[in-house]
DNA sequence: TTGACAAACGCAACTGAGTTGCGTATAATA
DNA sequence: TATTATACGCAACTCAGTTGCGTTTGTCAA
């Protein structure tokens, strides 16, 4: 709850509102720690007792994402996943079990995309790695 | 053509038809040599002065896939994106233009994913990595 | 060359994630 | 506690991708 607390204080400095679905959507990220889907957000709210609908949850994400609170990952398949923005990291997919681990560096990736921009004439802003395999659990 | 052919080559050798949409879709695919997604495919055989309903291109996509002959490619956006299967690369793409260029390597991911397994436990089986920015002409 | 048959195809209807418009409810402030 | 901008719910929509089913076609053997 840490990070939620801050994040909270954030928005009441900056003259925001701090709803009752705010405050669950943020808990539940914050729970979690992992990407999760708008569905996912939702069944959440359902097994706390609460309800929602789920054109509010996705401007939630929104309003979210446009305040630098969250952001979208990309991953493999149709939903969009959105997870608490930090420390810049990458992701571990269990392809068999789908569950999802955080990696915090991959090697040099800065110095990569200054190769890029020299080869290429590529100006790189952001970049999007992910590892698929077999966690611990499912090998 | 040359990959095309080859590709046919390999399909009669399999006992696998050689249908006209499927020779169609292989040539659009190796022109345009960038992911395309099943909208792109079916405007340019529309393009052509052909036609093929959407279910025949995501059913042919699937069955490239199947025959590793296409890969699919994940990149931020609703659509998914397809392209002929070939050596492993990652993808420059333009936040401005969307233009879509090829990159054969970005450093040593195999190292890194050999760190992955004894740090983390995990096996890797592969990768997705694009970079997001500008292009040439776009900056 | 033709007939048989599995593979490929088209159509229509569907699914499911995400969006839009609009009227209502509510958190913050005065 | 009255005001008002922001958040919210509902219904209807969009759009990529899927499913079921009946028809067509490429291939091969006769």
């Amino acid at each position: 709850m840490q990070k939620v607390k801050k994040i909270l204080g954030q928005l009441k400095d900056n003259g925001q509102r701090i709803t009752t679905l705010r405050r669950v959507i943020l808990y539940i990220m914050e729970k979690f720690d992992s990407p999760l889907s708008a569905g996912d957000i939702l069944s959440e709210i359902a097994k706390m007792g609460l309800s929602a609908n789920k054109t509010t949850v996705y401007r939630e994400l929104e309003f979210l994402i446009k305040s630098e609170i969250a952001e979208t990952v990309q991953l493999r398949g149709r939903e969009q996943k959105y997870e608490l923005a930090g420390e810049h990291h990458h992701h571990l997919v269990c392809v068999k079990c789908a569950e999802i681990q955080e990696m915090p560096l991959a090697g040099d990736l800065d110095e990569t995309e200054n190769k890029i921009y020299k080869k290429f004439n590529f100006k790189v802003q952001s970049h999007s790695l992910e590892f698929y395999g077999l966690c611990a659990h499912c090998q």
